[in-house]
RNA sequence: GGUGGGUUCGUAUAACGGUUAGUACUCAAGAUUUUCAUUCUUGCAAUAUGAGUUCGAUUCUCGUACCCACUACCA
């Protein structure tokens, strides 16, 4: 019988859910909607110990800020579902709260003899492992060593019930079959086989907080889910045998999920695993979101680092599997469509933080000059800025200056000024908040640099963690508004000269509200006039920009307006001199 | 150490057993531009290794090397 397609990501709230970890609930929730499926989520926090507040609420945060929406286990709120419905008929969803169902499970085992009690404690197995390693050999929990340890198949039945019910730090453990071969199907990874003799009697079930493992509780609540497909990380596949073993202990041979190990992700360098400490050695984020664990330790994200959820999952998608085209550009829902396990590479992917910035990129062009200047305008705010509407509004507001519907003085601009500078920007970002990076000089006086905090055509990232957005914080001779640098190389009467007699060209200029500058116009008139063109071109931009490198000077003078470079040149005179 | 998995340009990856081993990111060079960036063009750069099977191997088999995971009363 057919049955419908049912997947689960479950993770385990012990810490934020790492990009790999979003992968893994990626290509989960592709495969379901694919099959027309159910994509479920369920929290295995059996480990009472690592337990951390709010990472259940990260992880479900985290998936819903990718697009990656769960049909069962967490409701409309974004809670874990408790009590059964009839969208939620295997409620609750949270694995500490499925207590007595997992006892019965081992108990079941236990009767079957596929299980038995142990009644060892920590201590004496650690004991028991030094005592091996100081052997040169490794102390493993099996068919060999069972024998002579303390449990229900080396004691006498009395015996055992007595330390049943008087003591409470027993466990169930499987008892691994002898000299089996299991061999198992793996949808990325086609046949595997191993014998039974390799592998341990693992812990399923913990009288001490009365909890399954893992293992347990994993393959039991699959089956009571009716889950088909079991698509996870590849560092599950070591204990994909037991898993074999326990559903055919069970014998639930019949509706066994189908298994899929993804591979893992790799650091961009060197060797390993991906890790949080790599993100902060290397300056990327390996979660979706931002992080601030028990101690104060902030972790950067995605989403704050001002990635598109888009881009972050485009990118995800693309780290260990491809459609066999070369299509690199998928949204979610085309993904959907195109995806497919068998796809799915074998090898380690190793992370490469510079094609999620192009993943951005691409996506950045993708959006509207007014969807940008949606997304641009708190930037421009949290600078001081102020955002209205229309010209009305400005004036409204107090402006004193509408023209271009810019006023440098008090800093209020209309949102149609906004989406103009994001017009002739847009190429240059990688992501909204560089907008203000490449343009500040659009919404803020080369006069007034310093005081903003801006050191002109660099980055204001060194500022970020100061409240007043206008705040002093270079105080060198290199501050903005004019670098050194430039200054030296550029400001010299064969430059400045011609500039001044530019200010009167374009001051003069019969274009209205200067709507759309013709630079040419500018052009012919510095090559009439004999100067040399690049010097002074760059000259003039250090007056407009502060900078004499950044966007053309016909864009700078068409959005600033003429009003605002006859002000700017004249300032750049007051401080430089002549 | 043991067990399992893996190995194509620096990175992500493509290639019914037959291709000049392709594409993207990065990097370099050139063109365009008033600067920078963008854009365009070009370029650099890979089948870990040794056998075997085959007319023919990146592809199949075995060995070797290297990498990774697991080896908890963690997931």
């Amino acid at each position: 019988m057919e049955r419908k397609t049912r997947v689960r990501f479950a993770p385990s709230p012990t810490g934020p859910l790492h990009m790999g970890g979003v992968r893994t609930a990626l290509y989960n929730y592709l495969y379901a909607k694919q099959h027309g499926g159910d994509f479920i989520i369920r929290i295995e926090d059996t480990d009472s110990r690592r337990f951390v507040p709010g990472a259940e609420k990260y992880i479900i945060e985290a998936l819903d800020w990718c697009g990656i929406k769960a049909d069962e286990g967490i409701d409309e709120e974004g809670n874990v579902v408790e009590k059964p419905s009839p969208r939620h008929p295997h409620a609750p969803y949270r694995q500490s709260q499925r207590k007595e169902i997992y006892r019965k499970y081992a108990e079941e085992l236990v009767g079957k003899g596929a299980a038995y009690y142990a009644f060892d404690t920590p201590e004496e197995l650690e004991e028991a492992r030094k005592d091996s390693e100081s052997a040169g050999n490794t102390f493993i929990y099996n068919r060999e060593t069972r024998g002579k340890l303390r449990n229900s198949l080396t004691l006498d039945k009395s015996e055992c019930d007595l330390l049943l019910k008087t003591r409470n730090d027993w466990t169930v453990r499987f008892m691994m079959p002898e000299n089996a071969i299991v061999e198992m199907d793996d949808l990325v990874r086609g046949h595997m086989e191993v014998n039974t003799d390799t592998l341990d009697d693992k812990v399923l079930w913990k009288r001490a907080d009365e909890l399954p493992t893992y293992h347990l509780a994993n393959i039991v609540d699959d089956h009571l889910m009716e889950i088909t497909e079991v698509i996870r990380g590849e560092e599950w596949l070591p204990s994909l045998p037991l898993h074999y073993l326990l559903y055919k202990a069970f014998g639930w041979e019949g509706t066994m999920p189908h298994f899929a190990h993804l591979p893992l992700l790799l650091k961009p360098d060197g060797k390993g695993k991906l890790s949080k400490r790599d993100g902060d050695r290397l300056g990327f984020p390996v979660f979706p979101l931002k992080w601030t664990n028990s101690e104060g330790d902030v972790s950067r994200g995605y989403r704050e680092d001002g990635y598109f959820p888009e881009a972050f999952v485009n990118m995800l998608a693309m780290l260990g599997w491809n459609p066999g085209d070369d299509r690199e550009l998928f949204t979610i829902d085309e993904l959907v469509d195109v995806f497919s396990l068998d796809r799915v590479v074998k090898s380690g992917a190793r992370f490469n933080p510079e094609k999620a910035k192009w993943y951005n990129k691409e996506y950045l062009r993708k959006k509207s000059d007014e969807e940008l200047a949606e997304l641009l305008i708190p930037v421009l705010e949290s600078h001081g800025m102020q955002i209205v509407d229309c010209p009305v509004c400005a004036i409204t507001a107090g402006a004193e200056f509408t023209v271009n519907g810019a006023d440098f003085k008090n800093h209020i601009y209309t949102r149609e000024y906004v989406t103009g500078i994001i017009k002739i920007t847009r190429d240059r970002a990688v992501f909204v908040k560089d907008f203000w990076d490449i343009a500040s000089y659009l919404f803020v006086s080369p006069e007034e640099f310093g005081e903003y905090g801006i050191k002109a055509g660099e980055s204001t990232a060194k500022a970020e963690n100061t409240n007043d957005p206008r705040r002093k914080v270079y105080d060198d001779s290199k501050t903005a508004p004019f670098p050194a640098k430039d200054v030296e190389k550029f400001w010299k009467p064969e430059n400045y000269m011609p500039v001044s007699k530019c200010a009167g060209f374009i001051d003069g200029f019969d274009g209205g509200l200067m709507q759309d500058f013709p630079g040419e116009a500018l052009e012919d008139f510095i090559r009439g006039n004999g100067w040399p063109m690049g010097k002074v071109m760059n000259c003039l931009r250090m007056a407009l920009a502060g900078t004499a490198s950044g966007l053309g000077i016909a864009d700078i003078i068409t959005s600033i307006g003429k009003k605002e470079v006859g002000r700017r040149i004249d300032y750049i005179y007051s401080r430089l001199g002549r």
